[in-house]
DNA sequence: TTAGGGTTAG
């Protein structure tokens, strides 16, 4: 430990115990400091509040700001930057565009940080157009755009699916002189992946390469994770020995995405012996990679151990999230057991961790194939929101009991809510109908979904 | 102080 001769070393030593989440260390050698006369400013607050914000979440980073004021400090853009971060991070976005006003109210004014953290609040409530607004009034107001106001912008295109968009940008930007940085890259090739553009995306990573970029960790995960959704298993799997080789595994991002992939092919035991080599290799594991192997024990039907794990997990002082929650219900449903499903559900709710699609979606499924349909359509007309595999698990489990005609009104009205349908569910209905003798009505539905098509797409 | 990768369902 080093001594602390002056307040700028009083800071340094603060940050770095902020970092490690060491935040009870970095008030005492606050108290220390203040002892020999060696008195905080506010650099020394405004890392405080980070820390505090970081960990623990807004309100003790307000409490830092009280005491801060109390000191006689007043918080400048840098304070109120790491507050505005903070609430983007947590998903305060109201709290986020209060704080903007109110940095203006007291009469600082907002630097590019605060213009680039409120363009990333706008894309994050699904609003590209207010966010470009943003955009544009940094260039308004003359102020000079950093490297990372491109690239919130390109992620936010990309997150909103306006792909074609973000790649204008860059080349827009690339006529200007913006030489795009690996993060740049990284960005729209995962963009381009995600939206199923291999092709562009692998002449994005050759101009990358061409520019002389070196892949990263990120680069790798996003090439492999792509691989693994074209079903080229073997360049997936040949990635990620690459990515060994290199040191790239330090985290848990390559094995989940190698596992998830494993899972979802049914390739149980390749899964678990990759979960087993995550876990001897000693590194730091998150929640996702608890949900991961939450999700093996589901796969391998030990919902006892599955449970388990979550007890000590959270013991830990991990917070489940709607991931664990989904893993969860379709495990119990996929096992038989309703009720289990049933009670989990109940307890997600009244959790009030926010409505989660995919784990009702999961419900439906497994009650439509535990023959449970009358249930599975009483929970499909109470759901507000409903997407395409609420429908696709609805039309399939309707068509397995032979009820047809409503299974052709559901596939439509998906269709005209502008839904992608899949190829086996329009196959399920065509074959039930003609089955059951009613082959005028097969071939007037497979001339209603073409219009539909038409139409609605 | 801000930006990029991993985990869920048909």
């Amino acid at each position: 430990m080093f001594k602390i001769l002056s307040t700028k070393s009083l800071n340094i030593c603060i940050a770095s115990l902020c970092r490690v989440k060491n935040l009870k260390k970095a008030e005492a050698v606050l108290i220390d400091g203040i002892r020999v006369g060696i008195l905080p400013d506010v650099v020394t607050y405004n890392t405080l509040i980070d820390g505090y914000c970081r960990f623990f979440g807004i309100d003790s980073g307000y409490s830092v700001l009280d005491r801060m004021k109390e000191a006689g400090l007043n918080p400048d853009v840098i304070t109120y930057n790491t507050l505005l971060s903070c609430a983007s991070r947590y998903r305060l976005l109201s709290r986020s565009f209060d704080l903007f006003d109110e940095m203006i109210e007291v009469g600082i004014l907002p630097d590019v940080w605060s213009y680039n953290i409120l363009m990333h609040c706008f894309f994050k409530l699904g609003k590209p157009d207010e966010a470009y607004k943003v955009f544009k009034d940094i260039f308004l107001r003359n102020i000079t755009p950093a490297p990372a106001t491109f690239n919130i912008m390109i992620t936010g295109l990309c997150k909103n699916r306006y792909i074609d968009n973000a790649l204008m940008l860059l080349r827009n930007l690339q006529r200007n002189g913006f030489r795009p940085e690996l993060v740049t890259y990284n960005i729209l090739i995962d963009g381009l992946c995600k939206s199923g553009r291999w092709r562009s995306a692998k002449g994005l990573l050759k101009e990358m390469l061409d520019f002389g970029h070196t892949p990263n960790a990120i680069t790798y995960t996003i090439v492999m994770k792509c691989s693994f959704k074209n079903r080229m298993f073997e360049e997936g799997l040949e990635i990620f020995l690459e990515m060994k080789a290199k040191g790239y595994t330090f985290d848990g991002f390559a094995y989940c995405t190698v596992a998830g992939a494993l899972l979802r092919t049914g390739r149980i035991k390749d899964a678990n012996e990759c979960m087993g080599n995550m876990f001897r290799s000693g590194i730091d594991l998150d929640m996702v990679c608890y949900n991961t192997l939450i999700n093996l024990y589901c796969k391998e039907g030990k919902l006892d151990d599955a449970y388990n794990l979550l007890d000590e997990v959270e013991k830990m002082g991990f917070e489940c999230d709607k991931y664990t929650h989904t893993i969860l219900i379709d495990g119990l449903c996929k096992a038989g057991n309703v009720k289990g499903a049933q009670r989990h559900l109940k307890n997600m709710n009244m959790m009030g961790s926010g409505t989660n699609l995919v784990a009702f979606n999961c419900f439906i499924d497994g009650l439509c194939k535990l023959g449970q349909v009358d249930y599975a359509m009483q929970v499909f007309e109470s759901l507000k929101v409903k997407d395409e595999f609420t429908y696709s698990s609805m039309v399939q489990g309707l068509c397995r009991v032979g009820r047809f005609h409503l299974a052709a009104k559901l596939l439509l009205s998906s269709i005209k809510s502008g839904m992608r349908i899949l190829r086996s569910d329009k196959k399920a209905v065509i074959r039930c109908l003609r089955s059951s003798g009613f082959c005028d009505e097969a071939k007037k539905l497979q001339s209603k979904i073409r219009l539909a098509k038409l139409l609605y797409y």
